[in-house]
DNA sequence: AATGGTCAAGTCAGC
DNA sequence: GCTGACTTGACCATT
């Protein structure tokens, strides 16, 4: 098992997320951006390899408007040293990494440019895993996408769409259920269909399932998960208090990661920490999954 | 140098 | 019909 965050670290004063407007796009701003951000990451990832957080979301920013046709600049080829010094760092050092693409990327969409342009933001994104020589453990993460009046025929048009892909992009796709339209039955069904495994997010469970214990979903789940793919990914989050419902946490609930642990204490998986204030609550999770490792391993293998 | 409005892209819920 | 939310952050024009 290991345990991450997202994209940002707010303890060293550096991020992989530097971007610029569109309408300051040149070739050699796309360059120095680059540069910055993968300079950046890769300091993350050093802090985190120190910490012991040993699972990461790389942003989506990390090469700006890499799916835009206003990007002309050969970035595959210019940074492809860095690219693969990285992934060498990161298999090294036995991390588990993910992507997650954002809100535009939707694979069911019925409208033709709206699936192209989500297309090439997977081209971008498997680039990336690939650049680094990452293997198939390493994931991209979507939603199903929208309903657009007839859930039935929204989940069809996913499941054609997805037998359209490449396999590079098939390789590295997961999907994961959303707190409003998507649950992760859904998911697990829209695996049946076409193979895809399932990443669940705990949290939009809370708050969008059918009754179903979370943990009851585990062994489900991680059958979506072939060899190749690794074990599981699960986003974790809770609720921050007096906020809207839906809104992610600022600070862990250490009771709740606990209670959390100890539902999930027989699977094998990867958990990512949705929580605002990032590193930071990873480092208390991790510190919490290390006392409930060692409390495990007093209770005899027989018993 | 600080700040607040704005930013490539889509959809849905709630007003 | 408009606004805010989504993994919320970072840019940049204006002061």
């Amino acid at each position: 098992m290991r345990i991450g965050y997202p994209c940002i670290n707010r303890s060293i004063h550096c991020t992989a997320s530097h971007t610029f407007r569109l309408a300051s796009y040149t070739g050699e701003r796309l360059r120095e951006t680059v540069t910055a951000n993968l300079a950046c990451l890769e300091k993350i990832l050093r802090y985190n390899h120190e910490h012991g957080l040993l699972f990461f979301r790389i942003t989506s920013d990390l090469v700006p408007f890499a799916s835009h046709p206003i990007c002309t600049f050969p970035w595959q080829e210019h940074f492809a040293g860095e690219f693969r010094r990285i992934g060498e760092f990161i298999r090294k050092n036995g991390f588990r990494i993910s992507m997650h693409p954002d809100q535009f990327v939707l694979l069911n969409a019925p409208d033709e440019g709206v699936f192209q342009r989500s297309i090439a933001d997977l081209v971008y994104q498997t680039q990336v895993l690939d650049l680094m020589g990452l293997d198939a453990t390493a994931k991209v993460q979507i939603h199903v996408g929208g309903v657009y009046g007839d859930k039935r025929l929204s989940m069809d048009r996913f499941a054609e769409k997805y037998t359209l892909l490449d396999e590079v992009i098939k390789n590295r796709l997961v999907i994961e259920n959303d707190e409003r339209l998507y649950t992760i039955r859904d998911c697990l069904e829209l695996h049946d269909r076409t193979g895809i495994p399932v990443i669940a997010d705990s949290f939009h469970h809370a708050l969008n399932n059918k009754g179903e214990r979370f943990a009851d979903l585990l062994e489900p789940l991680r059958e979506t998960w072939k060899g190749r793919d690794g074990i599981p990914m699960v986003d974790y989050s809770s609720q921050e208090p007096g906020k809207r419902v839906g809104a992610h946490a600022e600070h862990i609930v250490l009771e709740d990661f606990r209670q959390f642990l100890k539902e999930t204490l027989l699977a094998d998986i990867d958990i990512m920490l949705e929580i605002k204030d990032k590193e930071k609550s990873a480092l208390l999770a991790l510190a919490a999954a290390r006392d409930d490792a060692r409390l495990i391993t007093r209770i005899p293998a027989h018993a």
